[in-house]
DNA sequence: TATGAATGAGACTTCATTCAT
DNA sequence: GATGAATGAAGTCTCATTCAT
């Protein structure tokens, strides 16, 4: 709240270079660790509810070297949602792009989302519960890249249903409602439950395709 | 030359009371309004970023007048959980109660669930959203009635696949999806879409009974 | 705190009548209750810790309908001073008008304290902690009385003095120390104590003229 | 639009720690100017009514400034508090155990009591006027090193009986009237009075131990 | 007589951030 | 690379008091 009023270095002159020496390897390392702590803290707690004290406390590292590497709060949440957001189109491109039925796609598609959602768990926590916090520009490009990701899935969505693969009324709720179910698991999955992430894609994407109702399988049997 | 002593009310003698006429109508009334408002803002800014002195001038009202409607923040927020939460439990009992099918009865929750989301979208959005910021006590009983709602539905999931109608390997991993499916709606729905919450019921519940494949619904006749 | 800055109705115009019924008896037994009151939660959590609020819940009347007794808290204030020190005044002056030695007047007023101290405990302790709390005129009041009641104390001492009834060096001293022993009675003395304050009086003025040494009572037999 | 929830230093989860840098020496420094700034404002104006903000200016420091050395105001008022009871317990402790007449030592106590309360007023009066703003376990602890002086006291007299040197018939009164006598000092002592605490001592134990009588003192010439 | 609603100042405290060393 | 000290705005909440009804 605060830093969105006062003028913080990273917005001072526009043009002017920070300081920081973003190509260093050491220096990336540690950036590395105290970006994953972040995560963990503002999963647990709430990005609004942790301060920099804690997150300093966790580093062992004062305040005021702590800035050194983070630059700000906000950009610490920034990196997070690149973190999850990056690979995440990556993959999601390079899924499209290959030859297989629309089903087949998504499928690996929720799987990639899911194996997300297990095994980087603060991440995605972070990444689709505080996304708010996030303002002005970053906010701005974190909303296109997810739209960027909804339309691709939506795309296969569509090019089931011009193959013949699927019947579907309404693309884009259909779409929603599949990554609702996915989204959603965030809050409620605990690594301790070491849930399978392809298993739970799998129970998902079954459901998703042919529903739990046994007329339903029986007759397809 | 003499100040006050401040004493939180937590710390407040036990045997004094509050001097809020909890009865009064007219109070009860616009207590509701300041809820209603509350929820509005939460939703909107988040519960951390609304600040007491943004709700007040909301409501037209100094802050001292507002703690004399809410006691205090944490309150409103639990209040405004209380109203999502109590009348869908309410439901929930009577049509776990019903005679029906237990397709039937989880459509029915599935119904009244997203009525909540589209009618009552900001006091959802907070309560599917802020719960965390909730402590002790409130968060215990929050919990717990938020457990015996998912009770409530697995053991609807349970009775199906007892009775023939699914065929399920998990049932709570299958009970979470369907929540899971419901619950993100909240975070995607606005009331700008002025979507029909039982025609989105309609869509989840076809997608989780019968999926979207062709082949399945076309065997199925 | 607020009171000071904040024109109250008993400061407004100059000149201008209370328009409470002062001389009205019921008017003046509720008011009597509510010092009483006042006087006890003043003494067991302090004048500045004590709200208006919990005064009201003590007396069941509503803030508004309080106000109308008492004028303000520190109108209170006063009040509770000026029960203790009237009377502590008319008996000393009283006292001092007898025909008897000065040791045995002085003996007389030890009485009269200890039993303000013991039977109006609460009274006397926010008499003598909290009389900073008072301000302007109303402390200078105070302060006025308290001088008048040391120096008729001092005035006892040295009638004793001259007439060789005592030998002390430092009359104003020796009439603190005195003072002393007494007031600070009401830091430790409860009323379940059932401490006799006549007794207590012989024991502080035995100490006082006498001392506790053996050879010294050995050598008076 | 995001804010910050705030977490009271009390609930903050067991394992973080302050990052005040409690062993260092200007740290240190510092803090003891603010603490005896701190007593100087809470004798002055009493503790309720010095407002932080108060403290701030009289130390030039923001207020936020001002919380990294003192932590919480109720700290502060600790803090007071064992400058002047440890220092007493200590040399009550190294006086017990002398070989001297139970007089001797108790004559030595009342210095000691006296120095204090004649050359730390301000600490002294804090101590003695504002202990019931303590709470919790800081009060507590306060409630038992004060049991403890005083058990020592009762424990010189009870001696001086044993050994014939005193005539008392109820110990623990004799040491409270002893006590009072001292403790109220602080009450009508100014620095400006210049007064010899030791003078003060002595007058206060000759009372004590021989009266002030004439003929007391003559019979014992 | 009594009440409930309102006021607005001010209480203590924490926050993200900066900067000289 | 790192630290400790400082900033000042903003946070939630309570206070004594008033006044229309």
């Amino acid at each position: 709240m605060y830093g969105r009023i006062r003028m913080s270095k990273e917005y001072r002159a526009s043009g002017t270079r920070d300081d920081r020496p973003t190509g260093n390897a050491k220096f990336l390392a540690r950036r590395n660790e105290i970006v994953d702590l972040a995560a963990e803290l503002f999963a647990r707690n709430g990005y609004a509810a942790t301060g920099i004290r804690e997150l300093g406390e966790a580093a062992s590292l004062a305040r005021g070297a702590l800035y050194y590497y983070i630059g700000s709060k906000e950009s610490l949440l920034s990196e997070i949602h690149d973190r999850v957001m990056d690979p995440l189109l990556e993959e999601t491109n390079r899924i499209s792009g290959l030859d297989a039925s629309a089903e087949a796609r998504i499928r690996m598609i929720s799987d990639v989302l899911l194996h997300q959602v297990c095994e980087r768990h603060d991440h995605v926590w972070v990444f689709l519960h505080e996304y708010r916090a996030l303002v002005g520009e970053r906010r701005e490009t974190f909303r296109r890249k997810r739209a960027h990701f909804e339309d691709s899935l939506a795309a296969l969505f569509s090019a089931g249903v011009a193959d013949g693969e699927f019947e579907i009324d309404n693309i884009q709720l259909t779409m929603l409602a599949f990554l609702s179910m996915h989204n959603y698991t965030y809050q409620w999955i605990r690594r301790s439950h070491s849930l399978d992430p392809s298993a739970l894609s799998k129970l998902y994407c079954d459901i998703f395709f042919v529903g739990v109702a046994s007329r339903g399988r029986a007759a397809r049997g």
